[in-house]
DNA sequence: TTGTAAGCGTTATCAC
DNA sequence: GTGATAACGCTTACAA
């Protein structure tokens, strides 16, 4: 019994930086001087002292010396589903170059809510996290924002437009969806494609508003019928998207070209597409927005817009690093390139 | 200028307990009383205090109380990689609940690797984490186990056989895949199958290892040749299984059908498939282990074995919440089932 | 009920 | 170079 306390004693009292000093026979001072720095420290002290913890089995408390630096050495990251593979990539990246900085991260879940979203911000601001990545779930949540700028800590925006302060944009990391969907676009009206349909969820937030954007840039470009280029909001849900492809595909001036967003919305129209006999590319052409699993193991294989979330997640991490340490400002703002990934589900229309 | 230093100082400056305690006119104890407790604090002071609070927008600093009351309101979660969907579904839903709890949630990758395993268990333990999640790569990491019981902080393991000390066992939340993939198995040879693949990675993480020992138990249990039984190690790489799987299908005699995990090696295995042109289920039946979107979307729709990660997730948060608030201590361990969901790839082998 | 003061484990500022 | 000692912002006995 004694014997078992003895054991919990062992276990659960922590060593603190006045055991090292008692046991190497010099000052707290010392013990931290030695620590740390290294600097003005006798070589006889930084043995004893190395001695001293190494026997002891000291660990410093990070909890205690960051009330003292006023840093804690951990950074949040707010984004609404970290079971999103959209956002599981990028924050995968953050975490591995930030903990190679020696800093941990902090993730929440705000599913959208703004509400959470304020607590979250609030949350980490009370916790004295040094830095945050935030990709909000919509462009719209002042108060959030407001509080955000307040905490004083640096923040990185994730493929978002976050209002700002007049001559102040947020520091952020976006990916140029916009390009990206001009260039697929083109491609499809290159290969004789009048009748685009967009697949893709509300305009609500950056990556759906520049797509639409690049999206009819290329009809206008192209000097081609506008009435061509079909918007389609799409909840982001597969059955959704099935049905709403299966009303669209049955039209009688049915698009011939489908340009599909994400994993579920892209399996709806496939699924629509073989519901009605459709087969790819022959009688409709397909490109995936985001390059999934799914659209590479198809068959046939998908062509795809592609860019690296990981980027997005290292470029991020190295904007808040580069801020955190204040090492002369340097670019605030990355913008990463999307490419197309030619498969083998288009081709020219059927003539009809 | 000096508008814009006051404006600085206002936001960047945070307030304390101290200035809240000189605003309302009343001592810092009873600040704290009245903001925490709300217990021996007149209406009055309550009042004032609340009023102070709010016009300064005072926010507690939690780093600070941390240091008195041992406890951060922090919990660490160790994985292997956050983007692997598996994991990704289970982190979301445990930090949900710990959020609803207060708890914020710290994710640490470690690639598997176990000298980051260590080097995380430390940095764990040394930032005084209230409790944490771990999903180690393997098994075998002796120093990381060790330190992570002399953390003192509780721990609850997620879908793994770490090592312990004789008569504690580790907290954990399990999977029944032995249950599962015995299920799965039966099935087939109920359908008449008799040479039946498992491609699964290798047995080193006890999901593989319990996969393994209810295919084998099976075959056992029905008396059938136990020959047929075709465990394949598999990295889980799609080319790689592809590979795997073409060899395995152009043997004399080839399995007429295949239990496949994940969405890689599923991928692998139907295209060879495809190559081979092996129709599915009438050439080759096939289940996936775990139920991706691939499977669902597929053509025909592939039967799989079906487990919820969200309940993994939740389980353990609510396994660690229990053993924080230290309330009487209930059951340690989780075991969770695994149902076979039933497609279209399935059907009696051909006779040959 | 309220105020005072002693820590929590560090780091940083001083004299020496 | 080294050792006291005062913070950091908070909670919690203990006194009043």
């Amino acid at each position: 019994m004694s014997n078992m306390l003895t054991r919990v004693a062992e276990i659960v009292s922590r060593m603190t930086i006045r055991d090292v000093a008692r046991e190497a026979g010099v000052s707290v001072g010392s013990v931290s001087r030695a620590l740390n720095g290294g600097k003005n420290v006798s070589a006889r002290v930084a043995r004893d002292v190395a001695a001293a913890a190494e026997k002891l089995g000291y660990q410093p408390d990070l909890q205690a010396r960051s009330l003292r630096t006023r840093t804690t050495g951990m950074v949040g990251c707010l984004v609404s589903d970290v079971a999103n593979p959209l956002y599981a990539s990028i924050v995968q990246a953050a975490e591995a170059r930030l903990r190679d900085a020696g800093l941990l991260m902090v993730v929440a879940n705000t599913a959208n809510d703004p509400a959470r979203e304020r607590a979250v911000v609030a949350a980490f601001r009370s916790r004295r996290l040094d830095g945050m990545l935030v990709a909000p779930g919509s462009d719209e949540n002042d108060r959030a924002w407001r509080e955000l700028a307040a905490g004083g800590a640096p923040v990185v925006i994730l493929d978002r437009d976050v209002p700002h302060e007049e001559d102040t944009p947020w520091p952020a990391v976006l990916v140029d969806h916009r390009e990206g969907a001009r260039t697929a676009t083109r491609y499809l009206i290159g290969l004789g494609h009048r009748r685009i349909a967009l697949l893709t969820p509300g305009a609500r937030m950056r990556p759906g508003r520049e797509r639409i954007a690049g999206f009819k840039a290329a009809f206008a470009e192209a000097d081609v019928d506008p009435a061509g280029a079909l918007v389609c909001l799409q909840e982001s849900s597969m059955d959704f998207a099935q049905g709403d492809a299966l009303e669209l595909l049955r039209r009688d001036q049915r698009p011939t070209a489908i340009i599909a967003l994400g994993t579920r919305i892209l399996a709806g129209a496939l699924r629509a597409a073989r519901d009605l006999g459709l087969s790819i590319p022959a009688d409709l052409s397909v490109i995936a927005v985001g390059d999934t699993d799914l659209a590479a193991v198809h068959s046939p294989a998908i062509t795809a817009l592609r860019w690296s979330l990981e980027d997005v997640g290292r470029a991020a991490a190295e904007l808040l690093l580069q801020r955190l340490r204040g090492t002369g400002e340097g670019p605030s703002r990355a913008l990463l390139p999307v490419d197309l990934v030619l498969r083998e589900s288009c081709a020219p229309p059927t003539a009809k």
